[in-house]
DNA sequence: GAAGTGATATCCT
DNA sequence: GGATATCACTTCG
C-alpha cells in the first residue's frame, strides 16, 4: 500500500476528511481502517482549537499539511488530528474511530480488555500515539496514513460529537455500516 | 448518569 | 506571577 502524499492533505479540510475515510492509519506494527472523522475549520468554527488564532499549542494546525496534531483532552486522553489546507491556513481532521487491521495483540496489550479503537481516545492508546507524535510527518516515518484506494460504501454526514459550540455544522463523516 | 484528570487559555493582581 | 473555567473522552455505576 502506498502512503498518502502531501498534495492529498493540501486540500480543503472537508475534502481531506471525506478522503480519509477507508484509508489505513498505521503506527509501527499496528494499523486500522479509518471509519469516522470530524473536520475542524479555521474560520467560522468556534469549536476548533484554531478558532482564536495561533498559540503554542495550535501552531501545528497552521503549519504544513500532512502532519499530526496530538493534544491531551480531559487530563487523560490523547486525540489525533491530521493537518489539512496549505501552509499558513488552519484546518484539521480529528480521527474518531478505526477498525483494527494488524497488530491486534499489541493493541490489546496497550488497551486491556474491551473495545480497541472505537473512539478518539481509544485509538490513540491502541496505536501507542501520544503527544510525542505532535508535529510528526504522516508522509514519512513510523506514523503514516496509507492509501487503501477508493472505498465502497456510503458516507454518512452528521453534526459533530461532544462539543458545545458550532454544534449545528455537519462536519462529522462516518463510513456507513462500519459503525 | 457522573466522576476523574491535567493542560491550556484567559482572566486577575 | 497566580487563579479559574473550560475541554474535540472514557469508564464505571
Amino acid at each position: 500500500m502506498k502512503t498518502l502524499t502531501r498534495s492529498f492533505y493540501r486540500q480543503p479540510t472537508v475534502d481531506v476528511a471525506r478522503g480519509l475515510l477507508g484509508q489505513v492509519l498505521a503506527h509501527g506494527e499496528t494499523s486500522g481502517r479509518i471509519i469516522e472523522v470530524e473536520a475542524y475549520l479555521g474560520q467560522n468554527d468556534l469549536a476548533a482549537h484554531s478558532a482564536r488564532g495561533i498559540t503554542p499549542r495550535t501552531q501545528v494546525i497552521f503549519g504544513s499539511p500532512g502532519h499530526a496534531y496530538v493534544y491531551l483532552i480531559y487530563g487523560m486522553y490523547e486525540c489525533l488530528n491530521v493537518v489539512a489546507e496549505p501552509d499558513g491556513v488552519p484546518g484539521c481532521v480529528l480521527i474518531r474511530a478505526l477498525t483494527p487491521l494488524t497488530g491486534l495483540d499489541r493493541m490489546r496489550e496497550r488497551r486491556g480488555t474491551g473495545d480497541l479503537a472505537g473512539g478518539p481516545g481509544k485509538l490513540t492508546q491502541a496505536l501507542g500515539i501520544t503527544r510525542a507524535q505532535n508535529g510528526a510527518d504522516l508522509t514519512r516515518g513510523p506514523l503514516r496514513i496509507l492509501d487503501a484506494g477508493p472505498h465502497q460504501g456510503e458516507i454518512l454526514v452528521t453534526p459533530r460529537i461532544g462539543i458545545s459550540q458550532s454544534r449545528d455544522l455537519p462536519l462529522r463523516f462516518v463510513l456507513k455500516g462500519e459503525r
